[in-house]
RNA sequence: GCGGGCGUGGCGGAACUGGUAUACGCGCAGGACUUAAAAUCCUGUGUCUAAGUGACAUGUGGGUUCGAGUCCCACCGCCCGCACCA
């Protein structure tokens, strides 16, 4: 039996469609643009399975919208920067610059062969100085529009990466990469301002309609809108000492009568203050300070403070005061760093409360409860209620009570309304030498001066010593130095770089007009601009997304472009999955080291652990220390690309997770030889069952050849919707559905012939933007000279849409009992009449009395009896 | 703890706005072709079953409805995100 020779024909259609440029665009005024893009890998090496499927539906979705006759942008880069490259250089001796280049050109050799429809001329490497230079160049403009800024701050430390991390990328207290606990050092570092968008990127989400709901919601979460109050707490200082006012946020403002005690952070400026001259609280400070910031360590820490002897004031009654504590519980970073505490209305404070024995009053009680037995025991009581024990608020609920409040700070002096973000501002400096050199001066007289325009980029040093611990930039002999561009005197470079996620802040925007000497053209980005579809990994989620929002805005305050929203749509596909297998030494086992025999068993092959039991676990996301990984190299020297992007697709819906097997890329495989056979070798008598190209429509059609016809139609409309909607699992079952409807044609009937022809073509158009290599090839075979590549989406016809007969079900008492073909719109009494001469609905009935009977035309008959 | 999502055959999954549950595929079983195997093709395949035009089945228990995988309530299980955020 002669099989498809995949390997000739996706070597052959992969030069074809290079050397006609297929892909390649440019702006046309005339068609509508589609912008499909994925998230551009990192070159760690090889492509892996998750690559093969993200850039597969990335694929599907541009050739889809080409042969719909949209401008198509769909490019590939690199994200070239990062820590696996000095990671490499260390350990093998090979410069960041030449390993990265190698991986790319391994990397960018297997997307080839995947037979991916890129505009390869746009191809971008954020490593190079071409592209770099446009981000110092941002990063001057931003500095110029103050977003961006230097401030001495508390920031988190990876020890082992030996850098700053931004508090995105710390993790239950561990840095995302290196897993090590996370330190807090003060460092100048430069940041960001993105807090000052925070309320757009939180109301903006709103307008991201085609982004998935959970990615908007962890973003609406991260951004963490709280709406209350700041409050004042006037207080004389210790000693007769100089005293001050406190400045609170609060949510809970209705609870104020029932506060007993404020709390400030242990690095509070209050608290540094008062540790001058008290060696107590400096050794409580400290003591907070070395406080693992870990999940096990928040869990288990208990609430503690120090007594600073201050009494403030409570702002709504000047008989009452409240002592005001360090403590360890409130954060500097939210808010202002101090709280009031509530004990009854808040756990935190009820158990600190309980710790030093500080008044609990409730002052919110619950419906329908006598207010004066009313107590609070272990747990506060957080829920709405009436108000209590609180002057002119008692008797309101919570919100109305939260409103009285506030309506009188002002007038009171005693605060005003506010509102909190959880966001805080991007921390970028990092101390590596593979990013992006900041573009700064430093000079003694002057202070920070930008890089002149003129000298950009600012390009990195060959020769940095990239073994010695520390900063390699700021380790370098001579790098650093540099004349001060105001005064001349001699003066320091900013030996730091940017966090990578920088560069694939704005990489889309690139794409646009790569090859620019400005970032990107204002005409280019108008017209591409937004990315219609960006499809990528929900690990995303939060980081890179929320950046790139914020990037986008910055950049349009700038000038540089006119969006608001880099990515219209958003596909978050999920993870490539695969069985694990250890031996008998609970040692991993790689999926080729195993021979399945059955389900959930399996042995070793030949080897160390030969023949021996293998433990077959559950079904996990790939990864190499697990060892259940499937290189895609060698599927597709096995099966072929198209094959693998089959797989990929049909099995499960693009955002869910995918278990890659071995039964499944067979399964695959056998499908591409059926319809490969289906074309080359039509049913015999060879030759006379599939009609030529080009024989016009008979005039008439056999009555199965005519159903199969209807079903060619319904199927370009099923698919195209299922393409629409991202479904490719159900588009590729319903070709599958028509193929084998094919297969039933039968020789005999009268125009059977043309409707394989019909039948097949239509198979080959719907099956392209899958499987690109095979549908080109068949298409050929089956005649055209031209490419499947350039040809439009076949339209269904109207006439071959509309269905003469109906098969309606039939049921008695919501029990099926039977089916009925009946004309189509056929009128109820009709209907009922026919439903009731069924044999097994009369049966069924049994000489009771009908009820009611229900219609729903076309649909159902429900006789209730 | 808070927030969100998901539970459908042996497995991956279909099922549009409540209207014939299990499409399509994998696996399995039987058969054809073959000296034999592979490949390929055909048939069958939710469970029970007195084998019926039968009963029961979409995590569990209730509810709404002529009719529920789909809507509502409670519970169980799994997954994800956040977490001393005042």
């Amino acid at each position: 039996m002669s099989r498809y020779n995949f390997k000739q024909a996706e070597a052959k259609w992969q030069s074809v469609w290079e050397d006609r440029g297929c892909f390649a665009v440019s702006e046309d005024a005339d068609k509508p643009k589609y912008y499909v893009l994925e998230m551009f890998p990192y070159p760690s090496g090889r492509i892996h399975m998750g690559h093969v499927r993200n850039y597969t539906l990335g694929d599907v979705v541009a050739r889809y919208k080409r042969a719909r006759g949209f401008n198509v942008l769909h490019p590939m880069g690199w994200d070239a920067f990062g820590l696996p490259a000095e990671n490499a250089a260390r350990e093998n001796k090979v410069h960041p610059a030449p390993w990265t280049e190698q991986n790319i050109a391994t990397m960018r050799k297997q997307l080839k062969a995947m037979g991916l429809s890129y505009d390869w001329s746009r191809e971008i490497a954020t490593c190079d100085p071409d592209y770099y230079r446009q981000e110092q160049k941002m990063f001057l403009d931003f500095l110029e529009q103050g977003l961006v800024y230097r401030k001495e701050s508390w920031v988190n430390w990876d020890p082992v990466e030996n850098t700053v991390l931004a508090n995105e990328q710390v993790i239950d207290g561990k840095g995302w990469r290196s897993g090590a606990n996370v330190e807090n050092r003060f460092l100048s570092q430069w940041f960001m301002n993105i807090t000052a968008f925070s309320e757009e990127l939180l109301q903006d989400l709103e307008t991201l309609d085609r982004w998935p709901g959970r990615v908007r919601l962890m973003q609406e979460k991260w951004i963490g809108r709280s709406d209350g109050a700041y409050m004042f707490f006037d207080f004389d200082g210790r000693n007769g000492g100089q005293g001050g006012r406190l400045e609170v946020f609060t949510t809970r403002p209705d609870t104020i009568f029932g506060a007993s005690f404020c709390a400030i952070a242990a690095n509070h400026p209050l608290s540094q203050d008062l540790s001058e001259d008290d060696a107590n609280l400096r050794a409580f400070i400290t003591e907070c300070g070395s406080a693992g910031t870990s999940e096990a360590a928040i869990e288990t820490a208990e609430k503690v403070g120090y007594d600073t002897g201050i009494q403030v004031r409570h702002p709504f009654d000047d008989k009452r005061t409240l002592p005001l504590y360090v403590a360890n519980f409130v954060l500097m970073e939210y808010g202002t760093g101090a709280i009031f505490g509530c004990p009854a209305h808040d756990q935190r404070d009820l158990e600190f409360a309980r710790k030093y024995g500080l008044d609990v009053i409730p002052v919110v009680a619950p419906q329908e409860t006598d207010a004066e037995s009313f107590v609070i025991g272990d747990e506060a009581f957080t829920d709405d209620g009436v108000l209590i024990n609180s002057a002119f608020l008692d008797g309101l609920g919570v919100e109305e009570a939260k409103s009285a409040i506030i309506e009188r700070l002002d007038a009171a002096d005693a605060g005003r309304p506010g509102v909190n973000y959880r966001l805080r501002d991007w921390g970028i400096s990092r101390q590596r030498y593979w990013g992006c050199p900041i573009p700064v001066i430093h000079c003694v007289d002057c202070g920070i001066v930008p890089v002149p325009e003129g000298d950009l980029p600012v390009v990195l040093p060959e020769d940095a010593d990239l073994d010695a611990s520390g900063n390699p930039l700021d380790n370098h002999p001579t790098w650093k130095d540099a004349g001060c561009p105001a005064c001349g005197k001699p003066a320091r470079r900013e030996t730091d770089t940017f966090d990578t996620f920088f560069e694939s802040s704005w990489y889309f925007a690139r794409f646009c007009s790569p090859h620019a000497d400005t970032a990107f053209t204002r005409e280019a980005a108008d017209y591409w601009l937004p990315v219609d579809q960006y499809i990528g990994g929900i690990e995303h989620a939060v980081l890179h997304l929320l950046y790139s929002r914020f990037f986008t805005r910055a950049l349009k305050q700038c000038g540089y472009l006119g969006i608001k929203e880099p990515f219209e749509g958003l596909l978050t596909q999920g993870m490539v999955c695969h069985e694990t297998y250890r031996d008998e030494n609970g040692k991993w086992l790689y999926p080729d080291e195993v021979e399945i025999t059955g389900y959930k068993s399996a042995r070793a092959l030949e080897g160390a652990q030969g023949g021996s039991a293998v433990t077959v676990g559950r079904s996990e996301k790939m990864s190499k220390s697990r060892k259940n990984v499937v290189d895609p190299e060698s599927i597709i020297e096995t099966y072929g690309a198209d094959t693998a992007r089959l797989f990929m697709l049909s099995d499960s819906p693009p955002d869910r997770d995918l278990d890659w097997t071995e039964a499944g890329i067979e399964g695959a495989w056998r499908y591409v030889n059926r319809l490969w056979r289906m074309v080359n070798q039509a049913p015999a008598p060879p030759g006379t069952f599939l009609a030529a190209i080009g024989v016009t429509r008979p005039d008439a059609l056999g009555e199965h050849s005519q159903a199969v016809l209807k079903i060619i139609h319904r199927t370009i409309v099923a698919v195209s919707d299922d393409l629409d909607k991202f479904h490719f699992n159900r588009a590729v079952a319903r070709i599958r559905e028509l193929t084998n409807e094919l297969e039933d044609l039968s020789p005999e009937e009268e125009g059977a012939d043309w409707v394989m022809r019909q039948g097949l073509e239509t198979a080959v158009y719907l099956i392209g933007p899958m499987m690109p290599h095979l549908a080109e090839e068949l298409w050929h075979s089956l005649g055209h000279q031209t490419l499947l590549a350039d040809t439009p989406w076949p339209e269904a016809e109207a006439d071959q849409l509309v269905e003469k007969n109906v098969t309606v079900a039939v049921q008695v008492n919501g029990k099926l009992r039977g089916t009925l073909d009946l004309p189509k719109d056929s009128d109820d009494q009709t209907a009922e009449t026919a439903a009731l001469a069924l044999e097994n609905v009369s049966a069924a009935i049994a000489g009771k009395p009908i009820r009611k009977v229900i219609i729903v035309p076309n649909r159902i008959i429900n006789v209730v009896v």
